[in-house]
Parts: C-alpha cells; structure tokens; sequence
DNA sequence: ATGTCGCATTCCATGCGA
C-alpha cells in the first residue's frame, strides 16, 4: 500500500499536476495540503474520475487539506482536538481499510510559524503540542497510523542544504526541532529517514533565485508512523520529478510504501 | 542577482502568506 503527502500550492492550479501524478504513482491514499479553496471549489468529480474518493477541510485563501482514497474511509476527523477556538484548516483524518485490517492517516499543514517574533510562532508551538497530545492518544488504539504532511519542520542539519541560512527561521530554531522530536519520543518513525540516510534529499525548493537548479532545498514534508506501521515498512521516496514539471508547486510528493495485510 | 507564486481586493496594482 502507497500512502503519500503533498503540499500542492493551490490544488486548482495543481490539479493538471495531481492527475498526472496520480496516474503515474498510483498510490492508495494521499494527503494534500494547502488546497487554497473552499470544499465547493475542490475539482472533486475530476479526482473521482481518477478512481479516489474526496474528503476535505477547506478553507478560503489558505491552508485547506484533503484525503484521497482508493477505498473509502470508515471514519473521519476534522480538525485537531485541543482549541475549539482555531478556526484554521490544517488537519484532516481518516480510518481506511488495509488488508484484513485498517489504517489511519492524518493529513496534516503545520503552522510555518515565522517570524519567530510574531504571535504565528507561539500558535505553531501550540499546534504541535495539540499534535503530540492527539498522536498519544491514537497510538494506544495500537492501529497502523500514519501522520503525515508539511510540517514545515527541517528536522536535523542535514535536511537542508544550507543549514546556516535557516537558524533563525521558524523552520529550524531549537524550540521547533525539539517539539518534532517530543513527536518522535511517543515512539513515532520518520518514515523516509528511516530509508534514506543520505544528503541532499529534499522535499521543498523555493521558487526564487533558481532554488531548484542549485538543488538548494530542504526536507519539511514528512510522513510518521506508528510502531504497526513502521513495522510494515517497505521503503520510502520522494517524487522530485514533479518539480521540474511546468508551473510545478514549490513541494513534492513524498510516498511511502507499507505492506500492510 | 533583492531573482517567485497564488490569492484577494484596493482590481491591470498592491499586500499578504509562504
């Protein structure tokens, strides 16, 4: 089973993109962010036509978050338990059937927090104790569990590949790095690190200064599993293809495989 | 090279978020 995460950049200027993708990838179940539309304007019957089922949490202008399915979903969460007060369309999860059993993926855009000075930083900090605390409470259900998404977090040094330019971003700034790793303490695997030691693996390039070309990237988007999905890990890729496609998002799928039965 | 994109409104120009 492919599970993957993909920060689209506006899925009606994407979805020529996402069909494409989905056509080539065929993965399972995806989970987008920064849909940029309300559930109204999601180009639904098109990504039907393509053999996925639609769940949504739009929203106006920004953030927005969809799951896509081969299967439906037997159940749905939308929005992230903690403040009823957040009215912000970062978090959409979904119970999925997988094999003989199940599988429960969280489509997730976390807060990018800068500047740190502002009050964007300390509603990121918040958003990711929200987060710790849901993902403690889903991992005693013992479920195969996949959280995944951007969450504009550059985790160690060598996620991006000019790691000195990004100290004092909302990114990278200690307090952040820790938070994601009180993520990984609740026994949480970061799927592609998992895979892939390696440099230079990127998931997002900005669109200025030919970012790109320079592979001048960093490694936010990722996808966390539980101790019954990390052990039915197979591997772990990311598509960077797509973003030397014409008009492409400044984000790359990034796709995991577990072999679930 | 201080080099882009997408959205909305102030609507062919500008501000915001990233």
């Amino acid at each position: 089973m492919l599970i993957a995460t993909w920060n689209v950049n506006s899925i009606r200027q994407r979805l020529p993109h996402l069909l494409r993708w989905l056509d080539e990838a065929k993965p399972d179940i995806v989970c987008l962010q920064e849909l940029k539309c309300l559930d109204d304007a999601f180009p639904r019957l098109e990504v039907e036509a393509a053999g996925y089922h639609v769940e949504t949490l739009g929203q106006k202008t920004f953030n927005g978050v969809a799951l896509l399915s081969r299967s439906s979903p037997e159940e749905v969460r939308r929005g992230l338990p903690g403040d009823e007060t957040d009215t912000q369309a970062r978090y959409l999860e979904g119970m999925f059937p997988a094999g003989r059993g199940v599988v429960r993926v969280a489509s997730i855009y976390l807060p990018n927090g800068n500047p740190v000075a502002s009050d964007k930083y300390p509603y990121k900090l918040a958003f990711m104790e929200r987060l710790r605390r849901h993902a403690k409470a889903l991992l005693r259900l013992e479920e195969p569990l996949v959280l995944a998404g951007d969450y504009n977090v550059i985790p160690e040094p060598i996620d991006a590949s000019d790691p000195a330019a990004w100290v004092t971003d909302a990114l990278f700034v200690p307090q952040t790095r820790a938070a994601f790793r009180g993520l990984l303490a609740l026994g949480l695997t970061e799927a592609f690190r998992a895979c892939d030691p390696a440099p230079g693996r990127y998931s997002f390039w900005d669109y200025q200064a030919g970012a790109f070309q320079k592979n001048n990237g960093i490694r936010i988007d990722h996808l966390l599993l539980s101790p019954q999905a990390a052990d039915a890990l197979v591997g772990c890729r990311i598509d960077k293809q797509t973003r030397g496609w014409d008009k492409p998002s400044d984000h790359v799928p990034v796709v995991a495989e577990l072999a679930l039965g």
